[in-house]
DNA sequence: CGTTTTTGACCGGCGC
DNA sequence: GCGCCGGTCAAAAACG
């Protein structure tokens, strides 16, 4: 039931796209994968690097992903806090918090928003990293691969969680529905913390692809949500969403409009009102370009890229080279989006929703 | 028909 | 070793 609200964040579509490195942006967000335009990552003083994604993944698809997250924050740009856990060769080791610069209120607050919820390290945002293991970072579905190969019971690989390396990015709801990728929700969850719940998506446009993301709405800013991205797109960029059945559940809002008191801000959400820019689409419709270009306006977006621990991470790094083509595919791919209704809906449907309720989703 | 969403239950990591 | 919590799976329902 509840569920409804995130949704909408789902649909954020992936603002972030960035990369893993983390980065600063003043953008958006750090992460990788998705881009879905919103971050653009980059337009502050990003380093050096160019290549963001490059060592991520190992698998070639995957770094499109890492391309479509530079791309995608290009548009946006927010902010963009990057955590520092690993380094990554993409980009410069940025400052081990965000921060700093741009100070845009969102920023902070977004900072604030990390600290916050950060308090407990369990959750893989911690902002930064543990030890700075030089190795693993590899994405959880590269260790279930991994995993698998090696024997190992195809059963959840769940490893640590805080191994697994992260991207996170702060996103407004405008910024939400920037994302490119097309993303399937399975599962929510009410997180401890937060009054609000979390909920997990997954890639949905290729099978295999091991991207994830986790949209929960940020405690201090209802406004704000944040998008923590997991894994890594092995496929290149959806040029079109394949089905669209089932897509949109949530007609005209099923669920009760408007149902937490946070929602305050964006309430409207829950209302029509949001539909209006919002787009975030469970399914991510690949809006795209859109994002990638226009989005860049304030919004805010604040990413963070957080590695729980660098173990290997020398594998993605492999990738680099892949990142960079698909940064050309990326631009190609992306045609346009498509799907806009359901993100509409989605927002408003869903914020108003979760209220507590949430809690079946995932879980229990 | 195919895909997505929703939701309960399960699994496993992590902290104490 | 136990309990808590987060993350994922799987079944059912809904939509285009």
């Amino acid at each position: 039931m509840s569920s409804v609200d995130w949704d909408l964040f789902a649909v954020v579509r992936s603002c972030s796209s960035s990369v893993s490195t983390a980065t600063i942006n003043t953008n958006s967000c750090v992460g990788h994968e998705d881009d879905g335009g919103n971050c653009k990552q980059q337009q502050d003083p990003p380093p050096p690097s160019p290549p963001l994604f490059t060592h991520i993944h190992g698998d070639r698809d995957s770094s499109s992903s890492c391309n479509e997250l530079q791309d995608s924050c290009k548009p946006f740009l927010p902010v963009t806090t990057t955590t520092s856990w690993s380094p990554p060769p993409l980009l410069p080791p940025p400052p081990p918090i965000v921060s700093s610069s741009a100070p845009t209120a969102l920023m902070k607050q977004e900072q604030v928003l990390l600290e916050s919820q950060d308090q407990k390290p369990r959750l893989g945002v911690r902002v930064f990293p543990p030890s700075t293991s030089p190795s693993v970072f590899v994405f959880r579905g590269q260790r279930d691969q991994l995993l698998q190969q090696q024997s190992q019971p195809p059963l959840r690989s769940r490893k640590r969680k805080n191994q697994q390396k992260r991207t996170i990015c702060h996103v407004t709801q405008e910024n939400l529905s920037s994302d490119m990728w097309a993303w399937r929700k399975y599962g929510q969850k009410p997180i401890k913390g937060s009054p609000y719940p979390r909920n997990y998506y997954r890639c949905s446009s290729s099978k295999g692809c091991l991207a994830r993301k986790q949209v929960e709405r940020s405690n201090l800013d209802p406004n704000i949500f944040i998008v923590t991205y997991t894994g890594e797109h092995t496929h290149p960029r959806p040029t079109h969403r394949n089905s669209l059945a089932g897509s949109t559940r949530n007609k005209s809002q099923p669920v009760n409009p408007i149902p937490k008191p946070d929602s305050s801000g964006q309430t409207v959400l829950g209302s029509n009102t949001v539909k209006e820019e919002i787009h975030l689409s469970p399914t991510t419709p690949l809006k795209g370009n859109d994002d990638v270009q226009g989005t860049n306006g304030d919004e805010d977006m604040i990413s963070q890229e957080v590695n729980m621990e660098d173990e290997e991470e020398d594998v993605e790094e492999e990738d680099d080279e892949d990142v960079g083509e698909d940064d050309d595919m990326d631009d190609l791919l992306i045609p346009n989006l498509a799907v806009r209704d359901r993100d509409d809906l989605f927002f408003a449907g869903n914020f108003s929703s979760w209220s507590a309720g949430s809690a079946g989703g995932g879980g229990g």
